[in-house]
DNA sequence: GACAAATGATACTATTGTGGTATCATTATG
DNA sequence: CATAATGATACCACAATAGTATCATTTGTC
């Protein structure tokens, strides 16, 4: 099980190149530097762009640079883009036959994980991961 | 993300029921007591006789009774064996390409939610389960 | 203005993992 | 021997993930 997929996980490694460089930066150079399929990279891309995390420029020399400063980029935002907001847990049964979630041992220790979990992905930004591979 | 997919959480429960029961269980009286669908409960059964979780008795009157101690029983152990070995933290590169995981930040992060969410799954068995439930 | 080089929008496809079904063989009890 | 159970195994359906393809739009350069 994964707790990050291709498309946050290739989305991290993209913001992280835009951060290094000063000049706006294009898929073909991202390609190159990352070699990531370019059409996928793309639109993770426009998807950032959508969402704020990059700023897009258009037409000939355009390319993507940071939207935000690399220290109010987190993880977790990347990772509910891309995968929605983290829930490890989900009640198998429906709401009928589910013996009340709040009485339910096992989902009270896999909220208790959760929270955990959450925790400790909650102050990783852009810049702190950076700062880690100096 | 789920922490737990359904074949886990169906032999969880299975095995809970099986706990509660002196008496040999069949699949009809799970499938009537859990209402799980038939075959599937079948086929998770069957899995966990191989494994040792439950030991299994063919022929009229058969059915499952627990294989071990439900102190022994570890909700590791199901996870494990429906869903594989816990990694939370595999590189999306290809070994040649990545920067070597001892030094890529991100992959330090990860293994250690790993770690600290195996820590709390460590402990829970079937047992402290069903005394959560009283 | 035409062309080239970039992104925007969007729809489609392929692969894989999850959640099941179905079938036939085997074993035990009455 | 009939019946009621499990064993083994192969198959199928759906959803999520991963990736492709195409066309439209914008912008800089000659
Ligand atoms: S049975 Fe629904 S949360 Fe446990
Ligand atoms: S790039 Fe391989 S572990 Fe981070």
């Amino acid at each position: 099980m994964k707790l990050i997929t291709r498309d946050t996980d290739y989305a991290l490694r993209a913001v992280c190149f835009i951060v290094k460089n000063k000049k706006t930066v294009s898929v073909p150079e991202l390609v190159r530097e990352l070699n990531i399929p370019r059409p996928f990279l793309r639109k993770i891309l426009q998807v950032l762009s959508r969402k704020g995390i990059v700023r897009s420029f258009k037409g000939k020399g355009g390319g993507f640079t940071l939207g935000l400063p690399p220290e109010k980029i987190y993880l977790l935002d990347l990772l509910r883009i891309f995968q929605g907001p983290l829930k490890l847990n989900e009640c198998t049964l429906n709401k009928k036959r589910c013996p009340k979630i709040s009485n339910c041992p096992l989902s009270k220790k896999l909220s208790g994980i959760e929270k955990q979990v959450l925790r400790e992905l909650k102050p990783i930004t852009i810049a702190s991961l950076i700062k880690g591979m100096a």
